[in-house]
RNA sequence: GGCGGCAUAGCCAAGUGGUAAGGCGACGGUCUGCAAAACCGUUAUUCACCGGUUCAAAUCCGGUUGCCGCCUCCA
């Protein structure tokens, strides 16, 4: 099934075919490397690893690169305030980033440049665009001129008048017009900088992405990926910068996920609303995190609640639930019983992915084969050597481009029971001993006994379920 | 102020021209000592509101209201 893409610029979906037949060149706008990451950088990163998870099962030979911002007025700021370098920081935030990253099962991109490792291939592409009077210097500092640009304001539906009318950026004495912005700044004391033919200075934000993504990915790049915010101005500069450099088209499909609010206003540094990948993930498991992010459509805003993560949780447990279930099936069927279900599955999983990557639809579909395979174990247990095998492949499909389900279902829900038992203020051996206590009770048809024993461990957040094999708890 | 986006049941949510996926919750049922889990059934004649186009609209167009975002660093 071909694969269709909403692409930011035309406001639809595309059917999705690459420059080169079977290839795929895709840039990510990466971190600013100067603090923890939140939430919202977790879903950007989850959602295009999610992308290229399946761009590569569908058989594309796709390269995958996703930058850091390592050089910045924020890391310079930090820096300066205690007393370290700009590399201190940054390098200590990638570190971080990366250990995020570890655990939230995010696959490392190809190539994952950093800003000043290619200042040489900025000074160059500056130095073009001043040749092509797309650029002029001032001061020692050197400006991308929007309005030499015909194509400026593509991208995010702006005409440059219209922005010219309604521009709240202060007016700064060295540009001549207020959209312009820098490709070269010069550098002030206590600032890092690299020779140029204009200053000692710095590059702009803007131009490392389309320096860097053209070194590795050629000037024309299949997709470029990003979160919202970084629509205007970011990518519309870079299409500016690439465009007026290179004078071909710069990105074939603009992907943009929607942001992580909070109570539905967005999260950021600014609000103090954000929460660190780092604290959230040691009291929520990361597949809980990632099947959360990954149960809305990535275009659309998605409110992070408590309330929201238990929903994602139990929806998790269930899952892997039902697989448990299958696994610990009687392989003594003589004909396959789960095999048209997963084949079903399977391609609906496919379609609803291949549909602008609707992680939303597809899980959907996992709730649905869910049912149906609890359905199909109610009425008899028995299962065939052949589903178990149908099923493992599903699932294998399934993990390899959600991250989710990537656990033995035994291992993930025995976790899931005993993860802060500890909060609670008891022991596994505790439980067990209420429930031979109560058990005892039940025996001696001594309900009231036994069902305080039960209401005082539901209180605690413990289920009790007696099954044909005996009485098993749960976290609730 | 300029520009863009969104509005689907009690809640979350998919759905861009063909007659409303899925999940949570609630209620009824099977099962159970009773529960829990699982399953079955019920829960939007209707998609913020008003007009329009069309044989046909949640989906397209115009307007209104509300919310959010970008225009300054931002995933």
């Amino acid at each position: 099934m071909s694969i269709e893409i909403y692409n930011t610029p035309i406001k639809r979906k595309q059917q999705f075919s690459p420059l080169k037949k079977g290839r795929v060149g895709m840039y990510v706008c990466g971190i600013t490397a100067y603090d923890m990451c939140h939430i919202g950088h977790a879903r950007s990163m989850i959602i295009f690893d999610t992308i290229a998870r399946f761009l590569r099962k569908k058989g594309y030979d796709l390269t995958y690169v996703r930058n850091f911002t390592d050089v910045d007025d924020k890391i310079i700021a930090r820096a300066n305030k205690g007393g370290i370098t700009y590399q201190d920081v940054s390098e200590k935030y990638i570190e971080e980033f990366y250990t995020d990253m570890e655990i939230l099962k995010v696959e490392k991109p190809d190539v994952e440049p950093k800003a000043s490792e290619h200042i040489p291939e900025m000074i160059d592409m500056i130095a073009a665009l001043i040749d092509k009077s797309f650029a002029y210097e001032s001061g020692g500092s050197v400006y991308f001129n929007v309005s030499r640009f015909k194509g400026y304001g593509k991208l995010s539906s702006r005409k440059l008048e219209d922005m010219i009318a309604g521009a709240r950026v202060d007016v700064d004495e060295a540009k001549k017009n207020p959209l312009d912005f820098a490709l070269w700044k010069v550098s002030k004391t206590g600032e890092p900088w690299w020779k140029s033919p204009w200053s000692k200075g710095r590059p702009g934000w803007h131009i490392e992405c389309s320096a860097m993504s053209t070194h590795y990915l050629g000037p024309t790049l299949d997709i470029h990926g990003g979160g919202r915010d970084l629509i205007f101005p970011h990518h519309e500069n870079e299409i500016a910068q690439s465009e007026g450099t290179y004078g071909k088209p710069f990105v074939r499909y603009w992907i943009h996920n929607g942001f992580v609010t909070v109570n539905n206003d967005k999260m950021s540094k600014s609000l103090g609303n954000f929460l660190t990948i780092r604290e959230l993930t040691k009291e929520i498991h990361p597949e809980v995190l990632r099947l959360f992010l990954l149960s809305r459509h990535y275009r659309s805003p998605i409110d992070f609640s408590r309330d929201a993560i238990h929903e994602s949780r139990g929806a998790l447990i269930r899952f892997y639930e039902s697989l448990d279930r299958v696994f610990n099936s009687p392989c003594s069927a003589t004909k396959p019983r789960l095999k048209n279900i997963i084949d079903g599955f399977n391609n609906k999983f496919d379609a609803a992915m291949s549909d602008d990557f609707n992680t939303a639809k597809a899980i959907g579909h996992i709730h649905e084969f869910t049912t149906e395979v609890n359905r199909t174990l109610n009425s008899n247990p028995e299962v065939a050597e052949d589903d178990v095998f149908a099923l493992r492949a599903a699932l294998s499909d399934v993990s390899n481009i959600l991250g989710i389900l990537e656990q033995e279902p035994a291992e993930f829900l025995d976790h899931i029971k005993h993860a802060d038992l500890d909060k609670i203020g008891i022991t596994d051996q505790e439980i067990e001993g209420l429930i031979l206590n109560r058990d005892k009770a039940r025996k001696a048809r001594d309900f009231k006994a036994a069902d305080e024993i039960r209401d005082n461990l539901k209180a605690r957040g413990i289920i009790l379920k007696d099954t044909p094999e005996g009485t098993v708890w749960e976290r609730e």
